[in-house]
DNA sequence: ACAAAAGTGTTGAGAGTACACCCATGC
DNA sequence: GCATGGGTGTACTCTCAACACTTTTGT
């Protein structure tokens, strides 16, 4: 509101939520110190709307702001926005979510961990306002996603083993897939491609794979009704 | 904005897209007059947010407004807000859908038929600012949500025939239906319970059935990954 | 040669789809 | 008795889920 106090409308916030994968867990990226009412919790990065800005780009700027990566995948999630007690403050916050490759994770600048840094999903701290509801609901949002549409690829590097994407399947969806099925199923959906490429480790190297640009992942879901 | 246009902050409103069900096709609730910059075009109902007011009782006091009816199907869509030419009339809209029964299509007074009525969705006349997309985008995610939750009773009375619920997922989605596998699967879903009732008409009398409040509808859409 | 991870097929069960005729009522 | 819409069963196909061993590399 302006400093006379002469707008009562309410402010609008654009907030993301930005996932990324760790070695054993799903991964949120958190900071301190916004301004405001947040009370030196941790919190989703985000902030007030531009003037000229759309809701998006406002989003993508907060983004890049906290992790200097753009051209992540970013959708809207939900708008929150309970009236508070005193309505003069009243804030209407604008959710988005992001997925940041494996990669990626690492351009978080580990030098200013007290200010920001990646924490895994099923140990969270406490959150400020109503940001522990906005994470929980973009977590579901992204297993939802994750079945009927090709996200899981925005979570792993441009190329990747097999074993790499199960992997990832499994700690976002929090359950063990069979192997052989998994294989077979990726593989016939037709959204990835060899690469000539090898994965040297410790056992018998594993091909790599790279998301296939082309690929439309149809959604054929089966219906419940009817 | 204030009157002496100290706040330049977004205002924001509450649009809802509201659905029912006609004859032959699915039918949009559409106003003219409202305020503003709709040049006197047809548009979706809405208007501005209210100091104390969640975002939800917004948009269930626009679709009680407008039509009388409470207690529908009402959810958030989505939130719309490209930045305008003049930012000082920038405006976020909340979008909401709604879902109305058949018979309450009728409260809609059509004594003032030139002021609010239903529209076909296939042949809606040229609307204000931006509300062709919300209504496209409010069908869209109706389609697919009546796929794999149970909203497609809420376009229904109470009681219906088999018949009529097939008629209405036909109308939504567009393309017929099987009879006796729709039947079979929509009462083996076990979502609906047979009442003591017949609906005469000009054949065989057909059962009534409604849905049962206890039913649980889950979810198990077939995964495209993995 | 052994440890470690990659890679590979088959079978049984359940769900989806296509399809044609008899039934109960009003006129 | 006939027109009108209501109601019913079967056979084939496809997808899913469960399950264990061989292959390739580094040490």
């Amino acid at each position: 509101m302006s400093a006379d106090g002469s707008c009562i409308c309410p402010r609008i916030t654009v907030d993301v939520v930005i996932f990324g994968l760790g070695d054993e867990s799903l991964q949120v990226l958190l900071v301190t110190g916004r301004p405001g009412a947040y009370q030196g919790r941790w919190a989703i990065p985000g902030g007030f709307l531009g003037e000229r800005e759309s809701l998006k780009e406002a989003a993508a700027r907060k983004l890049e702001e906290e992790t200097g990566l753009t051209d992540l995948f970013l959708e809207q999630l939900y708008t929150f926005g309970e009236p508070p007690r005193d309505p003069s403050q009243r804030v209407i916050t604008v959710a988005y979510y992001a997925v940041a490759p494996a990669n990626a994770m690492r351009c978080v600048d580990s030098a200013q961990a007290d200010r920001v840094r990646w924490w895994p999903c099923d140990a969270l701290p406490g959150l400020a306002l109503d940001h522990a509801e906005i994470v929980s609901y973009a977590l579901t949002r992204l297993r939802y996603k994750l079945e009927y549409t090709a996200v899981g690829f925005e979570l792993l590097p441009e190329t990747f083993t097999l074993s790499e994407l199960q992997a990832a399947y499994e700690i976002v969806l929090g359950e063990p897939l069979d192997k052989r099925n998994f294989r077979r199923k990726i593989l016939s959906a037709d959204v990835i491609e060899p690469t000539a490429e090898y994965r040297l480790g410790e056992g018998r190297p594993a091909r790599l794979y790279r998301y296939r640009a082309d690929a439309v992942a149809e959604v054929k879901a089966r219906r419940l009704f009817p």
